[in-house]
DNA sequence: GTATTAAAGATATTAAGAGTCTTTAATACC
DNA sequence: GGTATTAAAGACTCTTAATATCTTTAATAC
């Protein structure tokens, strides 16, 4: 069990936006060539990122990809649901209602989505700025 | 991304295991027919269990499965290694040390496991036990 | 109109999970 | 020792999801 290479990326490209100056827009072919990707593999990740809100995206010349106006209200766990989705880690499929051993695994979920939702990506990419200077 | 149904089943019979009466075995045909499932599929994962030590077999006749020693210290975790692997949720392969990103979701994992760690089954079983009655 | 760029669709490849079948080894009982 | 029983191990199949590429379409700037 693993989150998938796309959260990863995923989560390093969102940083990246972040750092750009304000309403400047970035292509898919310099986003991938950062992280040694092809531009259209990538693309997929960025149209998931744009359906949940997460990124702008605007075609044609000039065109590119920019982080939300929610910039400072984006945390780990939004950028995972838009890449994984929205499943449970653990389902019980034996006992429908109330499964005992379903609860805790259910439990320690929630505890760390809570933990993932509670982080946001405005303060790594603060971080890595200042690391940077 | 999920736990794969093997951990459930493992959860599940780890549990009834629990509720024997003490140093009795019971075989995989009783164990798979529970849970629907066929009993080479099941002992696939009771091999695991018996790897790990969570689990005792004993081969031939009257032969079949009991739950170890250990039985009032087997957490949650120890199952759930067992058959997932010891595998970490997030890899950072760009950022080789350090990664901001791979730490914020290292510790969330971390704590999670803590969790699964801090819950152990016998709980489950006692419960389980009190209920049907 | 032309160049540029994101979105969408089709498709191919790979890896992992789920599951079956067969063979081998160990044990109990006669 | 022989037979029935049962776990372990190996080979193998099937399905699904992740990874990845290529092509076409639509939108935008100039």
């Amino acid at each position: 069990m693993r989150y998938s290479n796309a959260t990863n990326f995923a989560l390093h490209t969102m940083v990246h936006l972040m750092l750009q100056p304000r309403d400047s827009s970035v292509g898919v072919q310099e986003l991938a060539a950062m992280q040694h990707l092809s531009p259209t593999y990538l693309s997929k990740i960025l149209t998931k990122l744009t359906k949940a809100g997460l990124i702008e995206s605007t075609p044609g010349a000039k065109g590119g990809y920019k982080i939300s106006r929610k910039k400072h209200e984006i945390s780990f766990l939004d950028v995972i649901h838009a890449t994984e989705g929205d499943t449970s880690l653990f389902d019980c499929s034996i006992h429908h209602e109330g499964c005992l051993i379903e609860n805790v695994m259910r439990q320690a979920e929630e505890n760390m989505k809570a933990e993932l939702k509670s982080k946001l990506l405005i303060n790594i990419a603060k971080e890595a700025e200042s690391k940077q200077k």
